[in-house]
RNA sequence: GGGGCUGUAGCUCAGUUGGCAGAGCGCUUGCAUGGCAUGCAAGAGGUCAGGGGUUCAAAUCCCCUCAGCUCCA
């Protein structure tokens, strides 16, 4: 037993978390987990116990962020650090020196492999401790052995440590000060490093592993084996700079430390059981899971994995779905669908008949919102995406499945279902390959997955290749070296247009060059600028700069690295150098109109939040001169009535003539006060609010009109759909709304002109004209058809008696295909028996007919056979009907010998 | 961002090398019937998603647009 001190955990409650540590949890079997001793055995009580821990240690309770990160670089956030990157990083100075979280992660790289391992999950709390730049490990070693060994109180016989094999320290402070024994710190190569994948920060790290017994592997620690010896707790480094992968080039100025101990993994450990899904986090899902599927726990070991996915599954979609998600078959939403659909399969396979998803749902609600208490109150709309979303998958899987049963019709028992075929079930249909293989197996076939795999990887290169074309040349060092020297380059544009500023560098073909001659295209720098650079869909100024030697033509402005504004464009006269000052000029009327969308954007988002519902969140969006572009999500197409409510109530509030205003405030004052902030966009710790009036406030650093009324008339002209459950609308602004009005109008008044009414009355005209029109049509229609009828009788009374029929072959200028072969059938009916060949020429070109009475048909009478050879004397061809056939040409000139021909088939046919 | 697929009657879908637009279910009407998917008969219902092209002839082949499904990044 370790010997028992008493923690030093703070007395002071740590919001958020208290409440739900104090319900404790319970357990698969055994009442409630709380511990008898101090120890902490629950999931709640763990995470309660290590934030108090390290909260007694100076560390800033940080609430848990979103699963969508503030980096735009990141889809999701998949580690605890996430939150922290730019302070890590050094891209922002940290508010705190310390900090420790419970973050809820999803990673989904090991999906695969979920519900087959004791410890694997896609959705998971990460504990940390941060130190930005503070203490480093001499202090972040000794206190994960204390909490470990102290407030966990596992016995520190059962510990083993690895470290970097480079990494001296970490072992001297295992050893000597922490004093564990010598032959439990293991050293190991990369599974002991941690970097980025890509250039920046990197270090060394060490990890703890606990010792589960023989039962579980063999001995050896951690290097032999990873399951017996679980890792729970993995200390980050950080410490170097490197410039590619393993490549370290120098040590970072401030050292930092990155911690992550998964909690449900501490809980497997505390609570004794062998598997996270054991756990008192995750076992009332996996519960609902049975109740969902009404399949027992250890029926079988597939079904067991299967309703471990669903336990895991069901979490990580509650969470996503929770912080905004929405199903989709791009970024994130695609993650969200392919976990959600995975569930659905593995409960599909089960034999579930109803949708599973709310009872997952509802479980994880049940389990997580003493932490998350925002489950609680957003469940309705979890469980209405969730079902909406399992009710898709489940007609896509009956549908799949038929296709399928098709292919396999048939196939002899041993056969192998070709690859491609597979591939074409899963990429075209969205039929999982793991049901392909399951039902092919049900008929003792197999699929061959080596030919899908291969399908599949062609597939991945097609979406590399796309993806490497357009950002060829990035030149992203170039950037960091003029960030690196001169600092941001801060955008002084929101007050002033024009600004007397220093040229700082000047890129040309992708080099610094010192200056730049007449004529050239460059991307220059200035110490400041009141251009604004493309951010938030707002695109970049255009205008000009000039020093006492030239003039810049700026055509566009962009961001090529945070906070250093690149100005594109060309010298248009003289020549421009690094170091003189030069006069910033923006083009103001187009700026004006770029204001206007820009507010307009902000009022349709409103707009459309309260007249389509508040699960409308923004996707993206492009904010032009006079014109918007607002990409959402929503489930399906707007309909009319809601497209001109959402433009009535936007202008409403043009009109209102509301006051703009912007500000700063601290970021979590921000999240406090409801503002809209989205994805895509960076946000330092002081962010910048826009509001509009009482119903609009979104995190934002575009350019705003300073009251609504100056948009002008905001006018919807599309709606349409960007993908499953992404909508996209378009709107004119300010002076080209009313000109596209204007056009609107003039159109109006053209038909009005043209139909002789009123403009007020071009709709009831129209529809009076078209119903007309259609009367028109079908009486013409009739009167076809009386002079058909009796040019029907004349062709008919020509008839001559052949064999054993009547014959008539009759010639009738400029019927169309289809007029003639209703002359066919009116000619027919009137033969008694017999056969009717009918020619017309049209625009030069033949068209012929055969009819045969059925009587002839019956005996073997072939109308194709009749008119076939007839075809071809006017180069076309026929159909092969035995009753009617349809035959033509282009050669007009040749009907005549055509129908001879036609006519003397016709005559051998009736034995003439 | 890059692929694949689909769009035909109210619904589910057929439609052969391009040649008379169909089936089942549903609907209307009549007749039969002691029900639980009742039987028989008649009928209505179509911009073959929209537009352009090729062709003597296009639901069918080609191009564009719209809508939906789906895979990859």
């Amino acid at each position: 037993m370790p010997k028992r001190l008493s923690p030093s955990v703070s007395p002071r409650s740590i919001a958020g978390w208290v409440a739900g540590a104090d319900r404790g949890a319970v357990s698969p079997d055994s009442g409630t987990l709380r511990s008898m001793s101090s120890h902490p055995i629950g999931g709640a009580e763990i995470r309660k116990a290590y934030l108090e821990f390290f909260a007694a240690r100076a560390h800033t309770v940080v609430p848990s962020a979103s699963l969508i990160p503030v980096d735009p670089t990141l889809l999701l956030t998949v580690a605890g650090m996430v939150p922290f990157k730019p302070y890590l990083l050094g891209d922002e100075p940290a508010p705190y020196p310390r900090a420790t979280t419970s973050q809820k992660c999803i990673r989904t790289v090991d999906i695969d492999i979920v519900g087959t391992t004791a410890r694997h999950l896609s959705f998971f709390e990460m504990l940390g401790n941060f130190s930005f730049g503070d203490y480093f490990k001499e202090r972040a070693i000794p206190w994960a052995y204390e909490f470990s060994t102290e407030v966990l109180g596992f016995d520190p016989e059962r510990l083993w440590f690895t470290v970097h094999h480079s990494d001296d320290d970490a072992a001297e402070i295992w050893i000597d000060k922490v004093g564990v024994p010598a032959n439990r710190v293991q050293r190991r190569d990369r599974d002991n490093f941690w970097q980025m994948g890509v250039a920046g920060p990197a270090g060394p790290c060490s990890e703890l592993f606990y010792d589960r017994g023989p039962e579980f592997g063999v001995d050896g620690g951690p290097v032999a084996d990873e399951e017996r010896f679980m890792e729970f707790w993995n200390l980050v480094f950080m410490q170097y700079v490197q410039d590619v992968p393993y490549h370290v080039v120098g040590d970072l100025p401030a050292k930092s430390i990155d911690t992550g101990s998964g909690l449900e993994r501490v809980a497997v450990l505390t609570q004794g059981v062998d598997n996270v899904f054991a756990t008192d986090l995750l076992h009332p899902v996996l519960a609902a899971g049975e109740a969902a599927t009404g399949v027992a726990f250890g029926t079988s070991a597939a079904g067991d994995v299967s309703l471990r996915i669903l336990a895991d599954h069901g979490r990580a979609l509650t969470f996503l779905i929770a912080d905004g998600v929405v199903p989709s078959n791009e970024g994130r939403g695609y993650i969200l669908r392919r976990l959600l659909r995975r569930a659905v399969r593995h409960a599909w396979q089960l034999g579930a008949e109803r949708p599973v998803t709310p009872y997952l749902v509802d479980a994880t609600i049940e389990v997580m919102s003493p932490g998350y208490p925002a489950l609680r109150s957003g469940r309705d709309g979890i469980v209405e995406m969730a079902e909406r979303e399992e009710l898709r998958f489940r007609r896509t899987l009956e549908s799949g499945h038929t296709l399928l049963a098709s292919e396999l019709e048939g196939m002899d028992a041993g056969g192998v279902l070709a690859g491609p075929t597979a591939f074409k079930l899963h990429d075209t249909f969205g039929f999982p390959v793991e049901l392909t293989e399951e039902i092919a197996a049900e008929r003792g076939l197999t699929v061959d997955r080596d030919g899908f795999d291969a399908e599949m990887a062609a597939q991945r290169e097609r979406g590399r290749a796309a993806r490497a074309k357009p950002g060829a040349a990035e030149g992203s060092p170039l950037y960091r070296s003029i960030l690196d020297a001169h600092g941001a380059t801060p955008f002084l544009g929101y007050e002033q247009l024009d600004l007397d500023a220093e040229v700082l560098a000047i890129i040309r073909d992708g080099e610094l060059v010192r200056e730049a001659p007449a004529g050239a295209e460059v991307e220059v720098f200035f110490a400041g600028t009141t251009f604004y650079g493309e951010s938030g869909g707002q695109i970049g100024d255009t205008g000009s700069a000039t020093t006492e030697t030239g003039t810049v033509r700026i055509t566009d402005t962009q961001l090529p690295v945070a906070g250093l504004h690149g100005h594109k464009g060309s010298i248009e006269s003289g020549k421009i150098a690094v170091g003189q000052r030069a006069m910033l000029s923006v083009d103001a009327g187009r700026r004006e109109r770029i204001r206007k969308s820009h507010t307009g954007t902000h009022i349709l988002h409103s707009a459309l939040r309260e007249i389509v519902g508040s699960h409308v969140q923004q996707a993206g969006s492009l904010v032009e001169a006079g014109r918007l572009r607002f990409d959402f999500s929503h489930f399906s197409a707007l309909d009319d009535d809601q497209l001109l409510a959402v433009e009535h109530l936007a202008n409403e509030r043009v009109i209102a003539n509301s006051a703009v205003r912007a500000y700063q405030v601290a970021r979590a004052e921000a999240e406090e006060m409801g503002a809209l902030a989205f994805f895509g966009d960076k946000y330092g710790e002081q962010v910048r609010i826009v509001e509009a009036g009482s119903y609009s406030r979104e995190l934002c650093g575009g350019t705003h009109v300073p009251t609504t009324g100056q948009i002008g008339p905001l006018i919807v002209v599309a709606e349409s759909s960007i993908g499953s459950n992404l909508r996209r609308i378009e709107a004119f602004t300010g002076s080209s709304g009313y000109e596209y009005l204007t056009g609107l109008r003039r159109q109006l008044e053209t038909a009005a002109g043209v139909l002789r009414v009123r403009p007020d009355e071009v709709g009831s005209a129209a529809a009076t004209l078209v119903a007309r029109t259609r009367a028109q049509e079908e009486r013409i229609e009739a009167f076809e058809e009386q002079s058909r009828s009796r040019l029907a009788a004349d062709i008919a009374a020509g008839a001559e008696t052949v064999g054993r029929g009547r014959l008539v072959v009759a010639e009738a200028a400029g019927f169309n295909p289809e007029a003639l072969r209703l002359l066919a059938m009116q000619v027919r009916d009137r033969l008694g028996t017999g056969i009717a060949i009918l020619g017309s020429l049209r625009d030069s070109k033949a068209g012929l007919v055969a009819v045969v009475t059925a009587d002839l048909v019956a005996d073997g009478v072939s109308a194709a056979a009749v008119v076939g050879p007839a075809a071809r004397v006017v180069g076309g061809g026929a159909s092969r009907d035995t009753a009617l056939s349809q035959a033509g040409g282009p050669h007009g000139d040749r009907l005549g010998d055509a129908l001879a021909e036609a006519r003397r088939a016709a005559a051998a046919a009736l034995g003439g």
